[in-house]
DNA sequence: CGTTGTTATACCAAATATGATATAAATACA
DNA sequence: TGTATTTATATCATATTTGGTATAACAACG
């Protein structure tokens, strides 16, 4: 979806660095990246503070690649993916609803 | 993942029918599908109030059908999808954090 | 310096989710 | 009742997301 703009505007000659930037994004488009980037920091924090990449890859069945991209915001990683993980370092639902709830 | 669970079971002639009754899942996979089944009911809901599925679904380009299965708690469908649907009700981040923090 | 542990990047085949379509079922209401 | 509107179910080709692998980059430390 994202995709799809992107290779519009690549396929005319632009190169694309950091999306959201000057990608026209309806708003709705705009909060669901920011929620996928304060789960990805999020996530990242979490982490950091209980394990390696590898560790977390193996409690959720991933790999530790994967891993990478979920805290870097890569949009190659679904909602889906960042909320396992989240779990998986022990966030509760009430956790996870406060990061999405402080996007905005 | 579900899926892998499911087809193991029927492999051996069992007959699946409300999946996350019997389906031993671990306590995160618990609330994964949890989770899902909230948003799915609040969507349902908002939805109802102010549109039909259809117009519902070219909101976000999808299509009607799809958003039949969303409403129903469908496990083909993604969070991602429940959340674009969500957002195009209207709902906040504010929104579907207090539904998310409600879970479990 | 080299070694070890950790994270990032690139690529791919397989799995999963998707929108489209057709159509059935349900609902509302004249 | 019949008919229009809305929602549910089934199937499918395509698109996206996935985990695996290889490997590079980076950091800590002897």
């Amino acid at each position: 979806m994202e995709q799809i703009k992107k290779e519009r505007l690549e396929s005319k000659g632009w190169k694309i660095g950091i999306v959201s930037d000057f990608l026209e994004l309806t708003p709705e488009e705009t909060i669901f990246v920011e929620i996928k980037l304060a789960l990805s920091r999020s996530l990242k924090d979490r982490r950091q503070k209980m394990m390696t990449q590898v560790e977390l890859a193996s409690k959720i069945g991933s790999s530790q690649p994967r891993i990478a991209k979920a805290e870097n915001g890569d949009d190659s990683v679904s909602i889906e993916l960042l909320i396992r993980a989240m779990l998986a370092t022990g966030a509760t639902p009430k956790d996870i609803g406060q990061i999405i709830a402080s996007v905005g």
